[in-house]
DNA sequence: CGGAATGAAAT
DNA sequence: ATTTCATTCCG
């Protein structure tokens, strides 16, 4: 069954014969904050004590005949002479906050970020300002009816069957929720342009993201095992920015790292070697654990397995993203949900000495800083110095069987991530490590938030 | 094109 | 009750 989606041009009524296309003429907007009012005082029209904004002209202004269509909507499939829906309250809103560059390119660009950000912005602004906003779209829809007395809004229903899975919207980029509110916050007490992005500045120094962008490429155990193999071996890592990378990353510095060989913990249970005696499997370019300094001494007597995978934030000068340095790995037949329960977050900065001990001087391809957090993830983060003591861990365990392909197991909904490339498209399925190294290693600190907490506030995945 | 917000209006 | 589509623009 095709999908008759936007293909059923009903929209072709002749009611517009001449009537021209709508775009709403986009001019000044007035939409402005008072300089530096309490919380509750938005007068974007001067009316109150503060003379200053230009009051006047709505965008969506359909009386305006310039149509000059400002906004190109570079190539969209619509019927050439398309009638948009009148714009309801919020859109305005939006709109007015996007043209007004309340929060300047510095603070954020990317737009889903953005909508993040007014959203919370419009809910915390007073009632009655937002009332101001419902009448300008009760005004834009009585122009809307004027100059289109016969428009009627037509959405494409596509009748989802029954079995049709309701509009898996992937997380893409997971916000920074706390970021985001605190613009939000800034911006509904009068905070604005450059006030805002210093503001900002300085509540990226400290602020440490909680989110989990994504994981980075499996480290296969078998990669890991095999003493043959070397970084040469390695095919090149495709790696994607990750959406919430748009604030471009400082960077800076260059890296050097001190060659430093694993921990003589790091060891491989042996029911997880005999699983690989598959072929040897693409170990990561980057990946700080080549095969030379990792094949050593393995006590399978003694090893104890990690049950916890390791997740690294990596807030990166000022500006912020988060990212999964390694997967999370842990071949452990018999482990439940029940395990799930047991998780704990790491909340902690390991010390820099830490990070720097285990470190691994990788070749970077590229010999500059990688620019997003995808680059970076390939890294280790002590491979970067000046990232080291912003290094922030997450422990989680994840269930097992080596394989990946049923995802809804994985504890970590952004798992899918790995088998997806950032725009959450599906990617061909990757050869799930067995373990991580990494995890043997990782200092356990503070455990005093559990996973479904961390999860919860960081991430609005809902597996 | 998806996403990210809210809301109006359509099935 | 559920879904589209208004805005905007990056990836």
């Amino acid at each position: 069954m095709p999908a008759e989606r936007r293909k059923t041009s009903k929209q072709e009524e002749s009611y517009d014969d001449n009537a021209s296309i709508p775009t709403p003429g986009m001019d000044k907007t007035d939409f402005s904050f008072a300089p530096n009012v309490t919380a509750t005082s938005f007068e974007h029209s001067g009316q109150a004590g503060t003379p200053d904004s230009t009051s006047d002209s709505d965008m969506y202004d359909f009386e305006d005949e310039s149509q000059e269509s400002s906004r190109v909507h570079h190539g969209r499939k619509k019927p050439a002479n398309h009638i948009p829906r009148p714009p309801n309250a919020f859109i305005l809103f939006r709109s007015s906050f996007i043209k007004g560059r309340h929060v300047s390119t510095g603070v954020e660009t990317n737009h889903s970020t953005l909508s993040k950000i007014i959203g919370l912005t419009w809910q915390g602004l007073p009632e009655d300002e937002r009332q101001k906003w419902h009448a300008r779209a009760k005004i834009a829809l009585t122009e809307h009816r004027r100059r289109f007395p016969q428009y009627t809004f037509r959405p494409i229903h596509t009748k989802r069957g029954k079995t049709q899975e309701k509009k898996k919207s992937r997380e893409v980029g997971p916000k920074d929720e706390k970021r985001c509110a605190k613009i939000a916050e800034l911006l509904v007490c009068g905070k604005k342009g450059q006030e805002l992005e210093e503001a900002i500045q300085e509540f990226d120094k400290h602020h440490v993201p909680e989110i989990i962008t994504r994981f980075e490429e499996p480290i296969t155990a078998s990669a890991f095992s095999d003493p043959t193999m070397t970084k040469a071996d390695a095919p090149p890592v495709r790696r994607k920015a990750s959406a919430d990378s748009s604030r471009r990353s400082s960077c800076r510095a260059s890296v050097s790292s001190s060659p430093s060989p694993l921990s003589p913990r790091m060891q491989v249970p042996s029911h997880v070697t005999e699983t690989l005696e598959t072929p040897p499997v693409t170990p990561f370019e980057n990946s700080p654990y080549t095969p030379t300094e990792v094949t050593p001494h393995f006590d399978f007597d003694s090893f104890s397995f990690p049950m916890e995978p390791a997740v690294t934030v990596l807030p990166t000068g000022g500006q912020t993203f988060t990212q999964v340095v390694s997967p999370p790995i842990v071949p452990f037949e018999g482990m439940t949900n029940q395990d799930l329960s047991r998780l704990s977050v790491n909340t902690c900065y390991p010390a820099t000495e830490e990070w720097t001990r285990r470190g691994s001087p990788t070749s970077i391809s590229t010999g500059s800083m990688p620019s997003t957090p995808a680059e970076m993830g390939t890294h280790f983060p002590e491979s970067y110095g000046a990232y080291a003591s912003e290094v922030q861990q997450v422990y989680a365990p994840v269930p097992l069987d080596g394989t990946y392909s049923d995802y809804s197991k994985f504890p970590f909904p952004s798992m899918s991530d790995h088998m997806c490339n950032v725009k959450g498209r599906a990617g061909p399925p990757v050869d799930y490590p067995h373990f991580c190294p990494d995890i043997a290693d990782a200092p356990m600190m503070r455990q005093d938030h559990d996973f479904s907490t961390l999860m919860q506030s960081l991430n609005s995945y809902s597996l």
